[in-house]
DNA sequence: CTCACTATTGAACGGCGTTTAGATGTTGTG
DNA sequence: CACAACATCTAAACGCCGTTCAATAGTGAG
């Protein structure tokens, strides 16, 4: 029983990233297997190990996936003057740890296992997040240093995100009834203003 | 084999809860195992099912000494000036984060598997840590409601968080070199001049 | 038609959290 | 002092898990 060759290497690729994401989003990062992808998929688990090196890497690939989508609804806002921008690719990512909590956790929350080091066509995603929220820091900025503004953009996502984490875990360690939008708004207004010193 | 009854229950609970404690400190959240800490206790796996629920109660109970330690560095500058307190709780907070990685992650970004309700007793302690910035944010407010202070704490300190997280994260999903000090000093000094009003 | 090749399987390894019957000390009672 | 009742703790098992790898069964080339 071996070589059906129904599937290409990369079919393979992509039924085993969407069975990940299908069975995360329905049942939590938590319940996730090897063994439930490879049966959802109709492969015995050995089989994935020839795909992927093993299920860091699968979530790796699953999370690129999360992240391409969460980088479009970001790029969507790009035109708009910059604290709008900023709003709304603020939104964009709560909104997200919200109405995909389970896949926003495991692309942000998961601890890898193996210390492998992260490759550089995931690096390059994360990367460009922090990249869109800096392009549009240097808009608001009034001439002020590369370094300034750098410090800023990850001073600003790092609290945004901060704000997400609050959402997705929506209690636990945590309790209280603050909706999670007034607080990026107030996040974000007080900042910018100081920052940019807008009035 | 059978009652030896060398440790009453309180005395195993402590045991425990150290053995985990250090158990994390050494080896990471993710090689923790109750096999390791009945071992480490020299008991068997078994035993520790009668004194804790399961591991997640296990766990809460660690956390809980890690969250007192915290309450008490935050507690020791509640007496400055709000801005300063302020800036003394998260940076208790962040270095927390950066100096007892392992323990700070178990705290506040391990998921716990049964669904079971957080106990007063631990909802109790994460409120105090909200209460605390509640009441420099209060000192700090030029005649906001109730509600306007219980924002503003929830957002700071939410943000705080996620500085925070990035710092015990420390480069996997966003590389970078800011320092996380100045990445907090920023916050404070933005968020709190335009909400209080200072300059 | 056969052979070499390779995609895939199936079984195994060692680990995990958790449950539970039963063994073994301790304690109270007569 | 004997013995029953009890509390404590162990040992073993269950069903999971990620991962590895020898063996196998289809395929395409010659």
């Amino acid at each position: 029983m071996a070589r059906r060759n129904q599937h290409s290497r990369e079919e393979l690729q992509a039924l085993a990233i969407d069975a990940v994401r299908e069975l995360v989003a329905e049942q939590g990062l938590g319940k996730l297997s090897v063994r439930k992808v490879a049966e959802k998929i109709r492969y015995t688990p050995g089989m994935l190990y020839h795909v992927f090196a093993n299920l860091d890497d699968l979530i790796l690939h699953a999370n690129a996936a999360t992240l391409d989508t969460l980088l479009g609804d970001m790029q969507a806002s790009s035109n708009l003057p910059p604290p709008q921008a900023l709003h709304q690719m603020a939104s964009a990512y709560l909104s997200l740890a919200r109405t995909q909590t389970a896949l926003w956790q495991m692309v942000f929350m998961h601890r890898m296992q193996n210390a492998a080091p992260v490759p550089a066509w995931y690096q390059q995603r994360t990367a460009q997040l922090f990249e869109r929220v800096e392009q549009q820091m240097a808009r608001l900025a009034d001439g002020q240093s590369a370094a300034a503004i750098h410090l800023a953009a990850r001073t600003l996502w790092s609290s945004v995100h901060g704000i997400a984490v609050l959402a997705a875990e929506n209690k636990l360690e945590v309790a209280g009834d603050v909706d999670e939008q007034t607080m990026l708004d107030s996040l974000l207004e007080h900042y910018l203003n100081s920052w940019a010193g807008l009035e």
